[in-house]
This record gives structure tokens, sequence and C-alpha cells, in this order.
RNA sequence: GGGCCGUUAGCUCAGUUGGCAGAGCACCGGACUUUUAAUCCGGGUGUCACAGGUUCGAUCCCUGUACGGCCCA
């Protein structure tokens, strides 16, 4: 069902500051005939951060006449009857202003004094000096108001600490956590790396549809949307993968996709119903040299953040290379004494027997290799705190990857966790048509034995690769993951500006 | 889905064994020409998340709901 909200039903939450504030702003209309609103542009010749820097050697007392023309938010405001201190924010940095009516001028300064407030955005002309108390600071002469806040901003001293707030208005949390804005610019510079390592590899970016007809690539349920003029369901994409070898059959060589992927799952500190991956194809590469490209990558992404010597949380991860390779088969043998190579073809059940005595619970049907998986799960994953490739996984669990010819129970392909979590999914794309339409028609079979995670059948990708898909490697890198691993966020909605949150009342 | 915790002023948080709702910052009025959590004088601006219940009386106790957080599946 669709709401919509109608006009008198959005009332106007009245509180005393913001009526205050607008009172305030309608005085300083008619009172001055000057509309804060009006202005267009500012030109805005230094950034904080660059007068920091090229004035940093002023001496206490010293003043520089060079003129300063910037720009940002003020976020404090200290009085002093003819004079004041206050500190601007830009995007930059931040710096004290110090305004003074006999560098002002009269009128300038009361202007200043009767109507600017914290929060407001304002243009500053002034010159740089160093107070006797030895802190930069611009000399006002010129105060423009570019921009009136109605609201005020946050305590200056704890912050925005509310978490349901900063996410629901995260434009307030910006404002007043600066740290959350350098996340989210550690965040860009990870993905810009991202696509200069691809680039300088020969990579095409490329766009493929995010809504669509069927939602293939990977295990998960889709949302699902209307089009109305087609009169059809349609789907989000669950992942990017089938399209992009599409492009590897069509002849692009190499491609790789940046973009959002929606998962019809619950919320947690891990998931976020959408969230952003990259996935990489690369003809006549297969999956060791996506492990290479993935190595490559990762380090990259650490070296741009600042170090690859990271501590998440507390505990130290190194992203120096080479990472751990392991198969899932030794993990699995060395953690809990399960070796899959002791179990043949009508050993389902004693698997499962082993499992049971380790305390998992298996559902009836499984086979040995989901055994496998699950003990992963169980008692591996958890302990791989450091990136580490696992590599080998069960055929029966990789619907779209190569089988290793020498034991086609698996697959070439693997995964890299980083601190107990799945960070990227790789393999040698699976290009036999024939075997493809196997593997579809298994899982179409658990999907008819209940399982609404099970990939759809996509009957034109099969026709894709019986164009000839070349030996392709291929790479899933979740990136809001890798992003809080690089940044220490906790919970993956610290690495997403706008998570997925109930709508309130 | 289950368990636990939270929701009090714009923000950060106290609080009441059930009796007119508190602090700091912010805000409003006043003083102050080198402050930096400026200071000084004066002002509390609130549907204590919401709906019921118990009670002479509920922000507090009980039940339910909403939203959020953490843990588990």
């Amino acid at each position: 069902m669709i709401e919509e909200r109608h006009s008198e039903e959005i009332e106007v939450q009245e509180d005393e500051i913001l009526r205050q504030r607008t009172d305030k702003l309608i005085r300083l209309r008619e009172e001055e005939g000057y509309d804060p609103f009006v202005h267009e542009k500012w030109i805005k010749k230094h950034t904080l951060d660059l007068v920091k820097k090229n004035f940093s050697h002023l001496a206490e007392d010293e003043r520089d006449d060079t003129e300063i023309v910037t720009a940002g938010r003020l976020m404090t405001l200290r009085r002093h009857g003819k004079a004041a201190f206050a500190n601007l924010a830009d995007e930059t940095s931040s710096l004290q202003l110090y305004f003074q009516v006999d560098a002002m001028g009269k009128e300038e300064y009361g202007f200043f004094k009767k109507w600017v407030d914290t929060g407001d955005m304002l243009g500053i002309v002034g010159h740089p000096f160093r107070t006797r108390r030895g802190e930069l600071s611009i000399l006002v002469t010129r105060c423009v108001l570019l921009a009136k806040a109605l609201r005020p901003l946050p305590e200056k001293w704890h912050g925005l600490k509310d978490t349901e707030t900063r996410y629901r208005q995260r434009y307030v949390d910006l404002i007043a956590n600066p740290d959350v804005r350098e996340t989210f610019r550690k965040r860009a510079r990870i993905i810009s790396t991202f696509r200069s390592v691809l680039e300088a590899h020969g990579s095409l970016e490329v766009e493929t549809p995010i809504l669509a007809t069927l939602a293939g690539g990977a295990n998960a349920r889709p949302f699902v949307t209307f089009h109305n003029a087609l009169g059809i369901n349609m789907y989000m994409r669950i992942a990017t993968e089938l399209y992009l070898k599409r492009l590897i059959v069509g002849m692009l060589g190499r491609v790789y996709e940046i973009g959002k992927n929606f998962r019809n799952e619950g919320i947690d500190i891990m998931h976020n119903p959408e969230f952003t991956s990259m996935e990489v194809y690369w003809a006549y590469a297969d999956y060791q040299d996506i492990m290479d490209l993935t190595e490559e990558l990762i380090v990259a992404a650490a070296d741009s953040v600042g170090s690859r010597d990271v501590v998440y949380q507390g505990t130290p991860v190194s992203f120096h290379p080479p990472f751990r390779r392991a198969t899932m088969a030794e993990l699995v043998r060395e953690r809990t004494g399960f070796d899959i190579y002791q179990y043949g073809k009508e050993d389902d059940e004693k698997a499962r027997a082993f499992a049971k005595e380790k305390g998992v619970d298996m559902e009836g049907y499984e086979s040995r290799f989901l055994v496998l998986t699950k003990l992963f799960d169980e008692f591996v994953e958890d302990s791989l705190i450091q990136p580490t490739f696992v590599l080998g996984l069960p055929t029966e669990i990789s619907p779209l990857a190569k089988k290793n010819p020498e034991d086609p129970d698996f697959t070439n392909r693997f995964e890299l966790y980083i601190y107990g979590s799945e960070v990227a999914n790789a393999f040698s794309e699976l290009n036999d048509p024939l075997d493809q339409r196997e593997r579809f028609m298994d899982q179409l079979k658990k999907k008819e034995a209940g399982d609404d995670e099970a990939h759809v059948f996509d009957e034109d990708y099969i026709n894709a690769l019986e164009y000839g898909l070349p030996p392709t490697g291929g790479l899933g890198i979740g990136i809001d993951r890798l992003a809080m691993f690089l940044t220490d966020s906790r919970s993956i909605r610290d690495v997403i500006l706008f998570p997925t949150m109930r709508p309130k009342v």
C-alpha cells in the first residue's frame, strides 16, 4: 500500500529556538532590507587549511597584509562587546576568526553583532594574524551573511551522539562530527583507488541494469517492484555478475562495475539492504590472476586511506601482502578435525553425524559439502582476522564457478575474509553452457525444495554462453565492508551515508 | 523471528523508594576590544516516545505499541 502525506497532515513542529530564529530572519529582512538567501555565489579564494598552511610561520601578535577571502559555517561565538572570537569551519579545516569594531567599522560590526548566530554560513574577508595566546586567526574586515541557520547546532563539546539521529539526519552528524566527514572521504578514496588500479589494467567501467525482470548472480531474495507501463513485476538487482559476463561474451575484454545491489534481508551490523559492490571480469584470466588483482586492489585501498597496518576495533589487522592462502577443506580440518576427503558419495549421513557431534544442527537432506560449509561458518570464519584467501569452495555452493578439473566437487574459487567477514568473492567463471544449464537446474530444484535464496534460471545468460565466453576470471568486492575495516567503523551504517531506516511514526 | 537495553529541554546527560521536572552547553535580555568549553548578571524554553492500566496522585510501577541499539537465530 502506498501512503501519501497530505499538506494538512504536515504540521510544523514549533520549538522555541526555531521560532526565535525564524522571527529574527523575518526582522532582518524587514529592518535591514537584507535577505541572506538571495546570495547565489561567493568567490572563495582560500580554504581554511590553505590559510593554516600558508601562514603557520606568523609569530605571536604578527599580522600579514594578504587579503584572505574565505567562507564557512560559524561553529562557536565568544562575544566581548566591541570584539568577538569565533570559529569558522569549512570542508577542509576550522580556523579562529577575530571580529573587532576597529577593523570592520561600526556599521558592519553592528550588523554582525545583531544578526549573526552560530550555525550561519558566512563569507569572510580579512587578514591572517596570530593572537597573543598563539592561535592563528583571521582578523575580519568584512563578514557577509551567506545563509542563515534557523536550527541550533548540536552541543559543541559532546557533538551529536544519538545513533538514530546521526543516521536519519546525517547532515547534522556531518556538521557536528568532522571525523564522520573523514570516514566518508576515506570511503571515496577507496573507490577512486579501485578505479585507477583497474583503469591501469585496461579495464572498462560499465553500467548494467539495476532494474530488471530477473535478479540473478547471487543467493538472495530481491526487492520486487512494478513497472506501470509494461504492466509487469520487476526486480532490483542482487548482483551485477550475469550482465557483466554477457559483456565479456560481447568482447569488451576487461570490464568492471561499481554500484548498488539490493538484497531483501534483515539489517544488522554487517548488512544493509542496499550496499555497494564492485565486480570485475577479465577475459583470459583465471582465479589465480584475480587473487593477485584482489591483493593489489586491497593493498592500494589500504594505502589510500593511510596505512597497511590498521587497528580495527582494537585488533591490529595487517594489509601487507602476501595474504594467507588456504583451502576451505584445510581450514576446516585444522579447526574441527573434519576431513572432507574421508567422506565419499555415500557418506553424507556420516558427515552430518560428525557435525551434530560438534553441536551443529544439520537439516535432514544436506550433503557432506554443505556440512563442510557449515563447519567453516561455525568454527573457522570468526578466526580469520587477518586478510585470508579461502580457496576451493564446494561446487554445490558455487553455481557460477568453474570446477577444479582434478577435483570436480570443488571450484576454482576463493573468498577473501577480513576480521571474520567475507569481503571478496572470486572465481574462474563457468563458461560451459551445458554445465551452466545443469547448475541452474540444481538451483531450481533447491528453489522448489523451499530455498527462496537459490539462484534463478537465466535462459538468456545461457544463450550468451552459447556464443562463447572466453576463459574469464571474475571478482566481487563488498565496498562497504572493506570501508568499515579501513576506517575502524563498527557498523556498516557508519560507512553508508544514509543507511536504511524504518520510517518514524 | 527470540532475548536484553534505551527513548527526559535544540544537544549531552542526571533524576524521582510514586508528591509542582534538573544540570551543562545551546537559546533569550544585559555588561565586556586577545578569547578559545571566555567570564559576569538575569531568564527554563518540556506531551519525561506513544496508548492503556494500577493509584488520591505516574516521568517513575504494570501491560501493550513505535523507533533505535546490542546479542542470538
